[in-house]
DNA sequence: GCCCTAATTGATATATTGTATCTATCCCTT
DNA sequence: AAGGGATAGATACAATATATCAATTAGGGC
């Protein structure tokens, strides 16, 4: 994600581990460093091997999973589950109460926007549901598309 | 998807497969009519376990996923990304436009309801979409949830 | 009807994503 | 320093999906 603060998100993280009696590790910030520095979402696979990248260490995929499971426990992260990958909250450093998550993911380049859509289009889509016999729905929502660079580079070419 | 006739849907994927210079093969119709009689959304491979239930049907899951294929191009079928799996097209009979999908998906019990939200909130979700820079957004929108029966039997327990 | 071609299917291998489980190590507390 | 919980390592395996090439089937022209 390309608008956060590298610095700022890594101490933010590491505070809220200390006020969670979590250990912020160094396999832990490697993980979080490869999320902050990506401008793209992340499979963990991916993310392991960026970890591994010119260096000696040797971070298992295994690892990356669990540490993806605390994450988003922490709200750090979010998985994107319609693209099996995962990406930095963009909030973390905010005080925001991550009440919900939505997300613009590009079809093509993979590259994700979270975005905050205004009441009433949250309340129409609640309504919806609650019209089927959804009483609870996810706040997290996710929407393909397609960015206006990849849109513009490729011109008519749409591959959803 | 419990609402669908099943003669009426076979026929109407027929006459469509003929129009479209397209062969509507036994191995086909299997698969078509594993989704129309599920009531939930299947995988490839559960398709292919219930081809072959109880039968002296050899179907590969491969097969299934080309089928799988085939279909989608066809808007026989959707496939639902957040959950990998996939669900009959509600519409297949009916001579909608197919310009756009809409799901409940519920996270228990994975039954889905294939909705239909107020132009409002469409609108809503692509000018977010436009003011983030995404010009074109997939016709295709997954929320995840819990259906009222699972609210109901489960009571507090919510695992999305 | 027969053959040619294209569509369809079979079969096998492999890639990708994710879970389960058990052991070893680290680090904090006492 | 020792005990114990949190963390990490290691291995196996499950679930989802793609790639590839060969075999078979079905229609269309002769």
């Amino acid at each position: 994600m390309s608008m956060v603060d590298y610095e700022t998100v890594m101490s933010a993280a590491e505070q809220k581990c200390i006020q969670g009696g979590i250990r912020f590790t160094k396999r832990r910030k490697q993980v979080l460093s490869v999320l902050i520095e990506a401008d793209v979402a992340l499979s963990a696979y991916e993310i392991a091997e960026r970890c591994n990248a010119g260096s000696d260490s040797n971070m298992p995929a295994m690892s990356v999973y669990r540490i993806l499971d605390l994450f988003q426990e922490q709200n750090f992260i979010h998985k994107l589950e319609i693209a099996n990958k995962y990406v930095c909250c963009a909030h973390i450093s905010c005080s925001h109460e991550h009440d919900k998550s939505q997300f613009l993911i590009c079809g093509s380049c993979r590259h994700v926007e979270e975005i905050n859509l205004c009441e009433d289009a949250v309340k129409a889509l609640q309504t919806a549901a609650s019209a089927a016999g959804f009483s609870a729905i996810s706040p997290q929502l996710e929407i393909k598309g397609r960015c206006a660079q990849c849109e513009q580079s490729e011109g008519q070419a749409v591959t959803l």
